[in-house]
DNA sequence: TCACTGATCGTCT
DNA sequence: GACGATCAGTGAG
């Protein structure tokens, strides 16, 4: 099903999008909470050659004290990000292959975050073609290392401050969301049972088999 | 549509 | 030296 009103559809060179800029007190410090208030919101990533754009549409939690978190046996260098006030970037690299792309969500000194697993392509999307070359135009952004390709996002970006406009930052748009359906995450072993996976109903853009997100 | 597999390398033990 | 918060390709139903 294709939403109402996606740009897709638009034409290229005057993508009628609106949205601004999210202000770190509009975070749940709260990671669960932080997790859901996501979806539906705007990732912006600004390159030299133009701006890429997006719709979350499918996130994890990664709470404090949560066994699969890369935060649970404390602070490293690699993961130093994790640590830091609610809204910075923290990028892993995995699989020897892949980044995949966090937003901290608890107070400074707490090691928590959100997998951003999917985006809705919104504006850029030769920009992330280029960088996906041969992926059908649902599934640009469609996985966490999928979206980090399309968008350019590597290491360089850890660390970043989403709340401020730079190479990448977070914005709410006004498009209503669909529904919102919460599960089990994905490929991970420990706390797997755990309903900390969220993603909006009915969208294409969702990662994972079908069956996961009814 | 689902299940399975190999690739590949940074991070931590 | 082992292990991934993954992906693309393949084959079966």
């Amino acid at each position: 099903m294709r939403r109402s009103g996606c740009p897709i559809d638009q034409p290229r060179s005057k993508p009628a999008i609106r949205y601004r800029l999210l202000r770190r007190r509009e975070l749940p410090s709260d990671t669960m909470a932080l997790a859901r208030f996501l979806i539906g919101k705007i990732l912006v990533r600004d390159l030299p050659e133009g701006r890429i754009s997006g719709r979350i549409v499918e996130t994890e939690a990664y709470p404090p004290g949560d066994a699969a978190s890369h935060a649970y046996k404390g602070e490293t260098p690699a993961r130093r990000s994790m640590f830091l006030e609610t809204g910075r970037g923290y990028v892993y690299f995995t699989y020897g292959a892949h980044f995949c792309f966090n937003v901290s969500s608890e107070p400074a000194g707490i090691g928590a975050g959100v997998l951003i697993r999917a985006l809705e392509p919104l504006e850029g999307i030769d920009l992330m073609r280029r960088r996906r070359a041969g992926a059908k135009p649902v599934d640009l952004a469609r996985g966490p290392g999928r979206l980090a390709a399309a968008l350019a996002i590597d290491r360089a970006l850890d660390g970043i401050d989403l709340c401020r406009k730079g190479p990448l930052w977070l914005a709410a748009g006004a498009a209503e969301n669909g529904a919102i359906g919460k599960s089990r995450r994905i490929g991970i072993s420990r706390e797997a049972h755990r309903l900390r996976r969220f993603y909006e109903r009915g969208n294409p853009h969702v990662s994972g088999a079908r069956r996961l997100s009814p």
